[in-house]
DNA sequence: GTGGTCTAGACCACC
DNA sequence: GTGGTCTAGACCACA
């Protein structure tokens, strides 16, 4: 049994910036923080923040000027969204239905949940 | 930006417990490891052990005999059900409806996945 | 025979903050000292005094707020109440009977008692 | 506040040989333990016991023979009723009433405890 | 052997 | 500052 266990810190660090980007606080073009600043900001190992933001760049969210900084892609928005769907998919989705079974909830139970819940987005146009 | 935030490890451990109980690993009656062996094997303070047991005790889900130990309750599956199905419905399905906004996926897309997914357990009677 | 024997102290602790719930000297809606006042004031060590409030908030007879402090509950009184008299009619009071049986006291002499006590407070209406 | 609180232990003892007397467990005449072997028994220093014994024999319910032992006296049990219940009328019971005052507890309600209590010595002839 | 309790001290999160 | 949690170690009662 792990207690502490958790995803690797640059990859919380990755699911933050993704977050922001998500929900359009951060837009294509603009500039974050920098390796140092970021890393100085959440008191993290600079070279962790450097870790994150080489994954990003791979995944083609954020790009990189040398000498000038790191920014947010111009396809940003949709490639998190596909990546991240991905993991909800695959990962997520399983692990929720394999709950609901457990606990007996049934899909018929879960739309009714998402249909009366808090903020009334479903049904908006 | 928070690394190292959990529940408390004697939640955790009582998660454990409800898992086994849930998925009837551990039936009604049945003892379960003493405060100490449960310690020693998931590497945890007694104390803490103890917390989680008189926890689950108060929940109705174990029950002590003392100077014997503690065992499963006759109704700990019930019991656990409502227990988790709380949780699951009030504090984890929002996240994940909130993902599901963020992501763009749509209820449809959800039971889409759910009818698809591959223990096809939905509508057999 | 015993003569150390007692009940947990933080369940005289607790009985102790019930006394003054019970006899109205804190109100609903009171602060009462903080954990660690209570603890240096008592002379107990503060995980006691803990364990005691988070008995007592389990119990709906105060409650918390994070950062600030406990706080008497609005219903105390009649909950306190509630849970003393049990204590009083399944712990204390046969007890009480088979001293009387023993002493060889009849139920009308503690009639009487009761009748001529100091404060007369049995018939005034 | 006081924790470990409580009577003199040397009252203590006193109440317990009191309370064999009481239920006749000890009888009029029977020789009980020595100082030093009721001292050993109870764990507990025989100067304490001394001090019991010379109590009791003070209210006429041991007597002692130099060089033989202590003894029940024969009027031990009218006179052990005296004694405690004087206790109980004056120490005791108003306490009582002032904790049912406290509770919301009438008198009424505690004979209905009595009437209604597991052994039912209470119309016995 | 079982669990229950208390202590001392540390660290963390929240306000 | 508040409370919450965990640890290590001790002692007690019950069986």
């Amino acid at each position: 049994m792990e207690f502490r266990k958790q995803k690797g810190i640059y990859l919380q660090i990755a699911d933050y910036i993704c977050e922001n980007v998500l929900t359009e606080q951060w837009k294509a073009g603009e500039k974050i923080l920098s390796v140092r600043e970021m890393a100085a900001s959440i008191e993290v190992n600079p070279n962790t923040v450097a870790r994150t933001y080489s994954y990003l760049q791979d995944q083609g969210i954020i790009f990189m000027q040398r000498g000038i900084g790191y920014f947010v892609a111009d396809d940003a928005l949709p490639r998190t969204q596909v990546l991240k769907k991905d993991d909800f998919v695959n990962e997520f989705l399983p692990e929720v239905f394999h709950t609901m079974d457990v606990l007996g909830i049934k899909i018929e139970d879960l739309l009714d949940y998402y249909q009366h819940r808090d903020n009334g987005q479903t049904d908006k146009e």
